[in-house]
RNA sequence: GGCGCAGUAGUUCAGACGGUUAGAAUGCCAGCCUGUCAAGCUGGAGGUCGAGGGUUCGAGUCCCUUCUGCGUCGCCA
């Protein structure tokens, strides 16, 4: 079975050749005497022809029952179409298959919806039976995409002098972080592997041992809820060098990024990616991961004079508070429920209130401050925020932290409101100098920001023990479009101030050597300074695609619980192997799983007794009618658990004996011996099977 | 776990104030049709209005409970 080229790849040149084609059956337009079917596979459609002209007799009668999606392969001779019947829309579009003959390779039977026109069916629909939702070009085109996407970083790093280093899904569990997957000991009763949230020790060992480059598309695991831009298990560019600085790193990185938009979607950027310290994204983006596709920038003004005369900032910079701005220029008009709504916003986010300016084109400011603020103080104010006649100016005044988390999150719903993320626009943005650590109030300890392998900067060490909130990292964040792509650090390759970090942490000694052990030991034996970085692939190819979420980037997704519509993974799973691995579920889910015994008990309802021995003709007691139920429905449970057992490739059994089987066609030719008949047989006699009388 | 949105034919959706037999498009089945390209025309089948309860003479529509999917917050070093 050789067809000539993919469908759609066939062009001009093909003309007057004898030609095979295979694909899928998209569309069928049945003129009655002329059928005509559009062809497709991975590359394009083709449209194939069947005119009793030229067509066989059963080629036609195929192709006039043929259905959406069945696959055929055709054969015939390709012709340039009629000028006026060439369709410009598709690729092979002045080119025809005249079939002469064709088979229907395996027909398609009810769909559940139609991939060639699926972009509104449900999605969960489309999950369950992914393979057709595959079929869709949109998904294919995205999938081909991730493929250049992670074909382009290997070339890179490949050229860069990495090497691509496999390390262990089966690993060890680690407190810090996510939740671990974790993968029960059969061996050790007990005891767990955890699947990696990332390869991030592994990496740094490869470093101890001196590959000096290591990078590796690698398959991550955590196991927290979903979300759009979220999946339990993804991938991640993950890359470490050896002997660098956080310079190297950075620079690496970004040319790795200019690399790959060069390649895939043919865009140079011209620049320096724009950096910030985390406290200069905070402050001016209210954000970590500012969207930098426009500007809006937040503005201080805590210290002017304007602040002070209005007694709802003033009161706030003498609790240590700040008072920040956002100009919108040209939005004096907004109505007052826009204005209203982003004031609900924002108290929603935090904040106490929104005050606001309306500076009128005509030069008049139209806002409550006026009534407060002396109109001079109010003019130096609008130049300090950058604002001129015609704008619209929001003010914050709060706590620090709530300041920046109100205008971050205003300065997004502003971007939306004025249409100013564009999809198509992509937009870098480094962050360094992360804070070390972050206080958390639910454990009551402090938990590293990055992870507890990165590296502070070492005019901070002596705070790591005293102030740990004042130690700042050499961690750094690549942002693409106010989304995290991904983040690193320079590491810790000293085995003193790893232990102090993890004191830091609140781990006891005990447990770092229970859970660290195995690193703070391998720094000991010479570890070079190393620093890397991982990325997620999942998303650069979402919003590189224009996708809204992952999982039109994956080719088989999970949904928002978790689990996988198509496979319904995850299961329960037997008793049997439940023992093997000495593990016992808690009584709270033994109902759920308890519905398969519901059923037998069903079915023990079902199972009349007395009126399959009257139709027997037979008399039992009720004694044998227990005895015979049960033996009954042992029988059905047998029967589902032969019908489970999968015998695809299982060799065929075979009968010693001479009698036809009109389904067996298969026959065992071996010569068998009585004796061998008869060596299973618990009494035999001269070649005789020994049966003992039944009936008296 | 909280909040929001959605659930009506295989699919995508409509369904006023609660009122006859719940509609459309598409797909499916049958018939017609020799140049279509989302082919067209004629006819037909197809529904537990997610499930359960309530109010009512009467519920797709109102109320309560619940299930499912999506988004979002918590969570995600």
């Amino acid at each position: 079975m050789k067809r000539t080229n993919y469908c759609g790849l066939f062009s001009e040149r093909d003309v007057g050749k004898r030609t095979t084609a295979c694909g899928w059956v998209e569309t069928k337009r049945d003129m009655g005497g002329v059928i005509f079917i559009d062809l497709v596979d991975r590359e394009g459609v083709l449209q194939i022809v069947f005119n009793p002209a030229y067509t066989s007799p059963e080629a036609f009668a195929l192709a006039e029952r043929v259905r959406n999606q069945s696959t055929l392969m055709v054969e015939g001779e390709m012709f340039l179409r009629d000028e006026e019947t060439v369709n410009t829309k598709i690729d092979t579009g002045t080119v025809e298959l005249r079939v002469t003959h064709a088979v229907l390779l395996s027909a398609c039977g009810d769909l559940p919806f139609n991939p060639a026109e699926a972009d509104d069916v449900r999605e969960d629909l489309r999950l369950k039976y992914r393979y057709l939702d595959l079929r869709r070009k949109r998904l294919r085109d995205n999938i081909r995409f991730r493929h250049r996407v992670t074909s382009s970083i290997r070339r890179f790093m490949d050229d860069e002098g990495f090497i691509d280093v496999e390390t262990p899904i089966l690993t060890k569990s680690t407190p810090e972080g996510a939740r671990d997957y974790l993968v029960p000991s059969r061996i050790h009763p007990g005891s767990f592997y955890a699947l990696p949230q990332s390869p991030q020790l592994f990496k740094q060992l490869l470093m101890v041992s001196g590959f000096d480059r290591y990078y590796q598309i690698a398959r991550c695991f955590r196991d927290e809820d979903l979300r759009a831009d979220r999946q339990p298990e993804f991938t991640q560019l993950d890359l470490e060098m050896s002997f660098v600085e956080m310079e190297d790193v950075l620079t690496l990185l970004e040319n790795l990024l200019r690399h790959v938009m060069l390649d895939v979607k043919g865009i140079r950027y011209a620049d320096p990616f724009p950096r910030f310290t985390w406290a200069e994204a905070m402050d001016r983006y209210g954000s970590d991961k500012p969207d930098l596709r426009f500007d809006l920038p937040i503005v201080d003004i805590t210290d002017l004079k304007a602040v002070s005369e209005f007694s709802v900032f003033s009161k706030v910079v003498e609790a240590g508070g700040v008072v920040r701005a956002i100009t919108l220029p040209g939005q004096y008009d907004l109505t007052r429920s826009t204005i209203n709504e982003l004031t609900d916003f924002a108290i929603s986010e935090g904040a106490g209130g929104m005050a606001w300016i309306a500076w009128r084109p005509s030069g008049e400011i139209y806002s409550i401050l006026t009534k407060y603020i002396e109109e001079q103080n109010l003019l130096e104010l609008l130049r300090r925020v950058g604002a001129e006649p015609g704008d619209f100016v929001l003010f914050s005044a709060d706590k620090l932290d709530i300041v920046r988390r109100v205008t971050g999150a205003l300065r997004l719903r502003l971007g939306d409101m004025l249409g100013l993320r564009d999809p198509d626009k992509f937009a870098f943005a480094i962050v360094t100098d992360f804070p070390m650590f972050e206080y958390n109030e639910e454990e009551d300890r402090y938990t590293a920001q990055h992870h507890p392998f990165t590296m502070p900067f070492e005019e901070d060490f002596d705070y790591l023990l005293t102030d740990p909130l004042r130690v700042r990292s050499q961690a750094y964040d690549f942002v693409l479009n106010g989304t995290e792509l991904g983040s690193g650090s320079i590491r810790i390759h000293r085995s003193d101030i790893q232990t102090r970090v993890f004191q830091a942490l609140g781990l006891s000694d005990q447990e770092i050597g229970e859970r660290f052990g195995f690193i703070i030991n391998a720094f000991k034996y010479g570890a070079p300074p190393h620093g890397g970085f991982a990325f997620g692939l999942d998303r650069l190819v979402m919003i590189l695609a224009g996708e809204q979420s992952l999982r039109d980037v994956i080719a088989f997704p999970k949904i928002r619980d978790a689990s996988c519509p198509m496979t319904d993974a995850p299961s329960t799973v037997d008793e049997v192997q439940l023992d093997e691995l000495s593990i016992c579920l808690a009584d709270a889910i033994r109902p759920e799983r308890d519905r398969a015994i519901t059923k037998e008990n069903k079915r023990r309802a079902e199972l009349n007794i007395k009126r399959l021995a009257e139709e027997s003709r037979l008399q039992i007691s009720q004694k044998d009618e227990a005895g015979m139920q049960d033996s009954l429905l042992e029988l059905i449970s047998f029967a589902d658990a032969l019908h489970e057992v999968d015998t695809d490739g299982v060799e065929p059994t075979y009968s010693p004996s001479e009698s036809h089987d009109v389904w067996l066609t298969e026959r065992d030719d071996r010569a068998l011996t009585a004796e061998d008949a008869l060596a299973n047989a618990p009494e035999s006699r001269q070649q005789f099977f020994f049966v003992p009388p039944v009936v008296e």
